[in-house]
DNA sequence: TGTAATGTAAAACGAACGTTTTACATTGTC
DNA sequence: GACAATGTAAAACGTTCGTTTTACATTACA
């Protein structure tokens, strides 16, 4: 594990655990184990590491999200919410944190949204046989609940939404 | 307008339009029209200051739920957003953001969550003339999910999930 | 063997942080 | 007319911030 790899890691677990602002390169070259001035070496600044973290981040995420149903959808939010714990969304967060006024990380989320908003709009017409805009709309509400509510509902929030997504999809294809 | 009120105006509009931490006391102190020495007099200090606003945005956001149907819970969130625009739930973004460490904001936000969840328990079981947790899960899954779409898709999110609620909704009837 | 690259350790930078203090002005009330 | 109470303005507190710099060690390769 190069450098590189090691810092990205580090940063996204005190990023995601404690907040982006919250987090001081202190705290990110200690877990990074490596001094300050390789860590700025790599990272540039600390907006550009947040912005690295966040596309691999969306990397991690969307390989997930390689499935052919609505219904895998879920289940691979499970999976991740069971394997990354459940804390929100870190691209929304770190985008609310800085006012969307730090322009690699409002990019980088952006990036992501939309990249989560068009394979939502895939696997729904995969599964359905034919294009659901709506729909497409209401399963990306589904998933953004279930992430959100799961912080304070915790695994039940995740089940809900799989379960209301299997009733939409259902009534859709009839 | 006491400067109690004043300050926690102020307040609750820059920590939600920068971020609880991005914002600095004199940043606060600007922006309320007051001296520090009495901020801190009224306020104690930042943590109790954000502590305040989620309570006073509880009761303002709460008294627009209480409605009769799960339609109207829609319809109020649709109002609010016009009203306070989409930048996400102030609650879960400021407990995200010190981690869950500061007792005074994770206790204001547990608050506020149990009184929306139940809420939403309430307002399902007059809507449909019996209790249905899992229903009211859907629900508030729905609603956390069009506050949190709606920050990148817009609108078109909060009337989506309110169709999708009507469909459960008349689901659970018949 | 020399030199460029890559790393560490630690001090230093000025700026900004949350908070307290000092000194003073204005008010309403007994 | 004295006295709390409540406010402002502004300096000062020590700490921490993100970032750069200085000085030195280790490695790899021509």
């Amino acid at each position: 594990m190069d450098m590189t790899a090691k810092l990205t890691a580090a940063a996204e677990r005190l990023f995601d655990r404690h907040g982006y602002m919250a987090t001081g390169m202190d705290q990110l070259t200690a877990a990074a184990g490596m001094s300050s001035r390789t860590l700025y070496k790599h990272a540039g600044n600390k907006a550009q590491l947040m912005a690295r973290v966040l596309t691999e981040r969306d990397r991690r995420f969307m390989a997930r999200l390689e499935v052919q149903s609505v219904d895998a959808l879920f289940a691979a939010l499970e999976d991740w919410v069971r394997a990354e714990g459940t804390r929100g969304c870190l691209f929304l967060r770190s985008r609310a944190e800085t006012g969307g006024d730090t322009p690699e990380i409002a990019e980088a989320v952006a990036m992501h949204k939309a990249a989560f908003y068009q394979r939502i709009g895939e696997v729904v017409a995969t599964d359905l046989g034919r294009e659901d805009p709506v729909l497409a709309e209401q399963v990306l509400v589904l998933l953004e609940g279930a992430t959100h509510a799961a912080v304070y509902r915790g695994a039940d929030a995740v089940s809900a939404a799989r379960a209301a997504a299997a009733i939409l999809i259902e009534r859709a294809r009839t």
